[in-house]
DNA sequence: ACGACATATAAGGCGTGGCTTATATGTTGA
DNA sequence: TCAACATATAAGCCACGCCTTATATGTCGT
């Protein structure tokens, strides 16, 4: 596995609201601080902050260009969760082995 | 839907080390507060109140026996954790299309 | 009924985290 | 080069969360 990124740095910064909203924003594509701060209701620098959280749990990823910095969503991020989960697969039943059978195909 | 607890909620819960502690025990099977308490390097009442963060958020049920109360896992708790996960399927390539059905068998 | 036990709740301390404003760093275009 | 722009970092504030000890509630056994 090289998952580099804590489990608990993953849990962490899904804790809060408003960076789980950053990131879903994200999701629906790629944008710049700018872009997301206009978006929300809360200040530059705490988007910026909820985006260093959200990088260093290795949720996202940045692309410079000039002096935009362009944030996306990096879904190996969400590994760690998904791993969490399967972990406790004895509690979705059965059919949660298929799901784990899935899960070691994304391995690719 | 019938998910009467936020995923904020869960979120919130197993944002916590200790409290994902807990539950991890629990998934080895149902206790009591006093063998939980015994061992984990914190107090009773730090016991009972993660315990009641994990009532509230879905992810364990109680069961009164006399002056004691046993916990075990609630497995439909993590179910809005895969939800938020399913949600972003569209990261999860293709493969998460399976896993999308798989859930919906699940629903029962 | 009473003392020991099992758990929950109350109250307070204290660190952490998310927000703000102010400022630093770096980039673009005229 | 300089002003406007885009972002990050610094510093401080405040609320929240997790812990503690103390106490309340309730149950068992004698």
């Amino acid at each position: 596995m090289l998952s580099v990124h804590s489990q608990d740095a993953v849990f962490r910064a899904l804790a809060d609201p408003s960076r789980r909203a950053v990131f879903e924003q994200l999701t629906r594509g790629e944008s710049a601080v700018n872009d997301l701060t206009a978006r929300f209701s809360i200040s530059q620098p705490a988007v910026s902050q909820h985006l260093a959280a959200l990088r260093k749990a290795g949720l996202v990823l940045e692309r410079r260009e000039g002096r935009h910095v362009y944030y996306r969503v990096e879904p190996k991020g969400l590994r760690p969760l998904v791993d969490w989960l399967t972990h406790y697969q004895a509690f979705w039943t059965d059919r949660m082995e298929r799901l784990q059978a899935l899960l070691k195909e994304m391995d690719e």
